[in-house]
RNA sequence: GACUGGGUAGCUCAGCUGGAUAGAGCACUCGCCUUCUAAGCGAAUGGUCAAGGGUUCGAAUCCCUUCCCGGUCACCA
């Protein structure tokens, strides 16, 4: 907001068009240009000699110095230092705009994220997905955007017809069918499945068989299900994540026969090696992209049916502006299928994203293999990372299951979030027993002391143009600096722009906290002053840490 | 092999649509609690940004080559 209004001045004011941006030098000056030196070569001047010409337009403008008071060239580039007029005037304006003058966006969306298989309780290889795309969610949603939320379960696939041959080759009763065993069960078939072909075959035809229909598979799976949804809902619960839908790979099979019957009038399905395929190669493509599969040779449908199915349904519904897909990026090819039959089946013109993060690694640097099972429960991070938080104070023990819950929650996706989630990450438990330095609990900390002071004082509507010294006024700009960091994050899909602001305030507060005290303070202006800029710290920090997931605690 | 992501401080990672002196946290060393919460603040230490070349006034960032480590490449999700 702040350099977009600077770049709008001051390019008024020329016959070229410059862009100010933030200091990257913020001993010499708030915000710089640099455009002199890409102006050079066009202009066949020196590039000082453009920054001094800049320089002296800039000067004409009227008012000029209520906005800054220094500007100077230096070496080149134009360095502008913000009036404290100019600064709690734009302070103002956060305080008194919805959203902090933030502009809204007002696009439908449908997004994707979770995907828990409900053969298998929630392992940390689910944490990605859930805390990055709860974020998201929330950031659109913050712009202004119309967010719909699919958990999209995994719940009608082969993994199902492998659980389901375990059961009935273990002999177990309904009853038997418990979490503990589901966790024990699926590794054990993936395993034995990749080995053993006849089995697999065997667990291929439980699975087509149950797509059909078949009373008592489809009863197994309910059964499965019920088992498995109760602890996945309730993990979700502790961890803040939210749905709207709870749709699934079994709730799209109704969309089938239209989707297939639509397929087929438009003559894009076809036979290959057996199965029914849509082909979705393109001549600029650098590599080979296979041919969707539609159906397997065996009559089964595979995710990719089911996907391209919720997306018509969704398409449908909703008829969306974006469908984005929050998974891990090993999933690329999948989407890159599912997109362009949809669009080639012309069954929507939504903008699809498939904003894939990287893998959740082991210790050796290798993904879990799920289906090894050798990935930590969700649920036992959870404890583990609880005990560890309690056992860090005495008075820790006191605190409420609530207030437990949310600095849990702050420890593991601040630990995630902060992170460029492209990128793999190697999941340590370590990681999750820090609670001081770049740390959810330090964000928690830093907007709990700061509420102590609001709390026993009255906030005063209103903020002189005085700024009283160095670590006021450098949490001051970092203030200024909000719109940009969520316009980032939202328009790049990736919450660590986000992060990296939400430190960088707490960072500012926790400097201002340290060299300025407020109680007993006898300039009443003074006090009015700073009560405001804490006012609107904390108010930021709130949503901001909002968006990411986090609550703050009562206490700690 | 093709395509794709990565290699930045002892460790974990930011920065990557080119800008001035390379950024955090942890760990290590040293200061600061009779003052609104020390889960805090400050200082010090730590780097040939994998290697080599190129483009540019300027490269961790863009291009090329090489070396290491992941991932994907039709009937799993």
């Amino acid at each position: 907001m702040i350099t977009s209004k600077l770049s709008e001045l001051i390019n008024g004011a020329l016959d070229v068009e410059v862009n100010v941006i933030q200091s990257n030098r913020p001993d010499l000056c708030d915000y710089q240009i640099d455009a002199a030196f890409k102006l050079a070569k066009e202009l066949h001047k020196s590039p000082f000699e453009i920054a001094n010409d800049i320089v002296e337009k800039i000067n004409s403008i009227e008012n000029i110095n209520d906005i800054f008071s220094k500007i100077e060239v230096v070496n080149g580039f134009i360095n502008l230092t913000l009036t404290d007029k100019f600064i709690n005037e734009m302070i103002r304006l956060m305080n008194d705009s919805d959203k902090y003058g933030i502009l809204p966006d007002n696009k439908k969306v449908v997004m994707d994220y979770g995907g828990p298989n409900i053969a298998k309780p929630l392992h940390v290889g689910h944490l990605r997905t859930a805390i990055i795309g709860e974020a998201i969610k929330r950031i659109l949603r913050f712009k202004g955007n119309e967010v719909i939320a699919d958990v999209h379960l995994g719940d009608f696939g082969l993994q199902i017809g492998e659980v389901i041959y375990a059961i009935q080759h273990d002999g177990k009763s309904d009853e038997e069918i418990t979490l503990e065993y589901l966790n024990e069960a699926y590794p054990r078939m993936s395993g034995i499945c990749k080995e053993n072909e006849d089995i697999k075959h065997e667990c291929e035809d439980i699975t087509k068989r149950m797509q059909d229909g078949e009373p008592e598979l489809i009863r197994l799976c309910d059964i499965i299900t019920e088992v498995s949804l109760g602890d996945i809902k309730e993990l979700y619960n502790i961890l803040d994540v939210s749905f709207d839908l709870w749709e699934s790979e079994r709730s799209a099979y109704v969309y089938i026969p239209e989707l297939e019957k639509l397929l087929n009038e438009k003559g894009l399905i076809h036979e290959s090696q057996g199965a029914m395929v849509i082909d979705v190669a393109e001549e600029s493509d650098t590599k080979e992209i296979p041919p969707m599969i539609f159906q397997k040779s065996n009559k089964a449908y595979l995710y990719g049916t089911t996907d391209m199915a919720t997306i018509y349904d969704r398409e449908n519904k909703y008829h969306p502006d974006y469908m984005i897909y929050i998974t891990d990026d090993r999933q690329s090819m999948h989407f890159t299928q599912v997109f362009r039959a949809s669009l080639k089946a012309g069954i929507t013109d939504t903008i699809f994203e498939h904003k894939s993060y990287g893998t959740v690694n082991g210790p050796d640097g290798k993904p879990f293999k799920t289906r090894a099972g050798n990935a930590p429960s969700l649920r036992e991070l959870l404890n583990e990372t609880k005990d560890i938080f309690v056992s860090k104070k005495e008075d820790n023990k006191d605190m409420s299951e609530e207030d437990l819950n949310k600095i849990v929650n702050s420890i593991i996706k601040f630990a995630d979030l902060q992170n460029n989630m492209s990128n793999d990450y190697i999941f340590d438990i370590n990681k999750f027993s820090n609670t001081s330095g770049k740390t959810g609990p330090y964000m928690q900390y830093t907007v709990l002391r700061l509420k102590k002071i609001l709390d026993s004082e009255t906030i005063n509507n209103s903020l002189t143009d005085t700024i009283y010294n160095e670590t006021d006024r450098n949490i001051r700009l970092k203030l200024l600096e909000l719109s940009s960091a969520v316009d980032k994050a939202y328009e790049t899909r990736m919450p660590s722009y986000l992060v990296d602001y939400i430190y960088g305030l707490a960072n500012e507060a926790n400097n201002f906290y340290q060299n300025n005290h407020i109680a007993g303070l006898e300039d009443e202006t003074k006090k009015n002053d700073w009560l405001y800029i804490l006012n609107i710290t904390v108010n930021i920090l709130t949503d901001m840490l909002n968006l990411i997931g986090i609550e703050i605690p009562s206490y700690m």
